[in-house]
DNA sequence: TTTAACTCTACTAATTTGATGGACATTGAT
DNA sequence: ATCAATGTCCATCAAATTAGTAGAGTTAAA
């Protein structure tokens, strides 16, 4: 399951990735539009400064704006920061491995090889999805035709 | 996340559809062969049986056998018993739906619409993978060469 | 009738989630 | 210089979920 905070986050992105290049856009804004819990918000924006994908501004007229070009940031980093590794299980993790307490033996477990699957699904999905992409309404990019 | 409990649901699953056809498997044996807890792998098991996947047998002798062929259960099913609905956002999922409190157009949402491919991508793999497919080390079933 | 199994209900400790509140630091505008 | 608006940081917290435990009850074979 995505968390509370990985779907505001994923929102609060696409807010910030829909303004013009170096305006800023402030919390209070943000969670207003988009019905979050503005102290919650702001937890949110804070990780993802620390990570790189934002950068902010303080004081009076400060707020927020995407680090980076909004189609070089992807779903997955962004859900990777708020909720950790993709994989269901750690031990199918490419970004998160530990070993499966119980199990006896990784190579031939099936569980194991069907969650990597799953994983990898979800990867190609949500780190081919950058915000620029769910901004323009398209979907995954494609081969040009 | 795949819940413990699933995991365990899964990996007691394919220790049934280890067992010759009709053959019984208690409880404790395969808490110990796989490492479970004893009672609450009782748990799963009964919550299992109740959803008609294995039937089980009491008195002294007794054990737990799949209630189906092992080509007709899938790791879809016993997850969805398990965890609940496989997509990582209710607004995203088809057995489970439930409207996403904070979301003014749920047309447009990129995050529900990226969450839908990754529900699908991730039902696809696990309504694949059928109990007899993973006991005997196959892949998905692919389209006949 | 004994024993070994499943069944069922209840409980609980630890963790995670989803916040909230307040003091502090910084900046722009007056 | 001061004020007001904004981000930063830290602490706290209530509710839900997870992972498991305990124990009495029921069933059926030997």
């Amino acid at each position: 399951m995505l968390s509370q905070k990985a779907k505001y986050a994923l929102k609060a992105m696409l807010a910030l990735a829909a303004e013009k290049d170096g305006d800023l856009l402030q919390a209070g804004d943000i969670a207003t539009k988009h019905n979050v819990p503005r102290k919650f918000l702001e937890l949110i924006l804070l990780d993802l400064r620390k990570q790189g994908l934002v950068n902010s501004h303080r004081g009076k007229n400060g707020g927020y704006a995407l680090a980076k070009p909004a189609d070089a940031i992807t779903f997955g980093q962004i859900v990777r920061i708020m909720d950790g590794p993709l994989a269901p299980i750690p031990c199918a993790s490419l970004t998160g491995y530990r070993r499966c307490e119980d199990c006896k033996d990784e190579k031939t477990c099936a569980v194991r090889r069907t969650m990597r699957e799953v994983r990898d699904a979800a990867a190609t999905i949500l780190d081919g999805m950058t915000l620029a992409q769910a901004r323009d309404g398209a979907g995954r990019k494609k081969p040009a035709p």
